[in-house]
DNA sequence: ATGTAGCCGGTAGCATGTTACTTGCTGGAG
DNA sequence: CTCCAGCAAGTAACATGCTACCGGCTACAT
């Protein structure tokens, strides 16, 4: 006889997952500069803790891209180049404009109710001015559609990919455009989903990941030559 | 004035580089069985170092999906399943297609040159029946594609998804198909990228993709349902 | 002033010690 | 025979010890 449990256990985060997450943290808001040098035993005595957990979240986020160890030197801070940028966006925009497909194919009432709740959240954020919690429900947004398209793997990596775009400090919002157009461009994409629309759910995926795109990238390198990621763009369906 | 190096650099591996090739080696061939449990402890006198390069090594494995920690018991040898195969291989059209197609764009002629190297390799191992030996050269042949792509974290990727299929033991090749036929597919892909035919590059790659992932599933579900990679190859161009 | 040999502090990489926990086993109670 | 408490073995996670080596600094030679 199987009893439900009382209650759920506790994962009892280990010192190492709570370090790893601290640092990345750390890293994406600038507290650990692009480019400097640390010691694991610096960090290690920041976090009050010994060395070897500080250095196996270190392993991961060197696995990550994030961070590089230097024998004998210190562990550099990364920072995501322009040329890295267009690599991450142009993968964003191969792997995400199927997953809508795929999503708008299969979506449950569950997985379009969690999606309007986060857009709802979104119009409030845009309505504060509030970047940061508008990026997060963003965030959010997208994890769903990508793993409504049944592929994990697709999902869990484009989370990894977005870390790194925001290793460089950037905002995906930007001063020339405004946060309202950005939820418009997600309330199209929610509307296909919701009517099982595919092809219009890949659509205004592209179109959405290809706007947000040009934008940082202009925004980033500012001396706008041709933008190669538009090139990949052309490569998928939408 | 700059000199020449009198003598290249050695990069001196570190003991965690080699025992993590090592591992993953024993997995890909079977010596560590899918779903077997050991320690870090007997890893580590198996090959005579001590336990941290071992575990340092193993936490870059897990980052991979190949190796799972349990707390107190030991580390987890994991096996794909069925489903992550499918997951994987739709993500390798997803990538590889198009990267095929920009790859044709941007062709020189080294890079035509190490395909045809690798592709003759191919021919030769296909004549001698050399499994093991065709399929070095073929990932090596769709790795010189997906880096003349421009886009190097997509290489990256799909290399590290390749291992995850090997984690299944199986070879791409099964007993249904004969060698000729995957070097034929080959040459298709290659004359397409020697004439910068970037679309026929496309075709040629998804036909081939196509090919060995409805091969390989059918293998080793034997029960073949529909085949929702398929469904995947129908988002992307080619 | 300039170049440089050698010292020295600091570091990652690796080895080893410690701890809390999980699990299989065993033996005794019912 | 069945059940389970408690013991013992073995483990990952974490802490700490050790060493070769890198690079900046200094001070001396030219």
């Amino acid at each position: 006889m199987t009893e439900a449990p009382l209650q759920e256990i506790k994962a009892d985060p280990s010192i190492t997952d709570r370090v790893r997450d601290s640092i990345r943290e750390a890293i994406i808001d600038g507290r650990l500069a692009p480019g400097s040098l640390h010691s694991v035993q610096s960090l290690a005595s920041s976090f009050g803790v010994s060395r070897t957990p500080v250095r196996e979240a270190l392993i991961d986020l060197e696995g990550k891209g994030m961070v590089e160890f230097e024998r004998n030197r210190g562990v550099r801070i990364l920072q995501t180049s322009i040329h890295d940028l267009e690599e991450i966006l142009a993968l964003r925009i191969l792997l995400e404009v199927p997953a809508a497909h795929r999503a708008a194919e299969q979506a449950t009432e569950e997985t379009a109710a969690a999606l309007s709740d986060e857009l709802q959240a979104m119009r409030r954020a845009a309505r504060d001015r509030d970047e940061v919690t508008m990026m997060a429900h963003d965030r959010r947004f997208h994890e769903i559609i990508n793993e409504a398209s049944g592929n994990s793997r697709l999902a869990a990596y484009v989370d990894d990919l977005r870390d790194l775009i925001l290793t460089r400090g950037v905002s995906t919002v930007g001063r020339s455009r405004d946060l309202p157009a950005i939820v418009r461009e997600h309330e199209a994409i929610l509307a296909a989903i919701e009517s099982n629309d595919s092809a219009a759910a890949a659509k205004a995926m592209k179109d959405h990941l290809v706007n947000t795109s040009s934008l940082l990238l202009r925004q980033e390198s500012d001396a706008a030559g041709t933008e190669p990621n538009v090139r990949w763009a052309e490569l998928v369906i939408g």
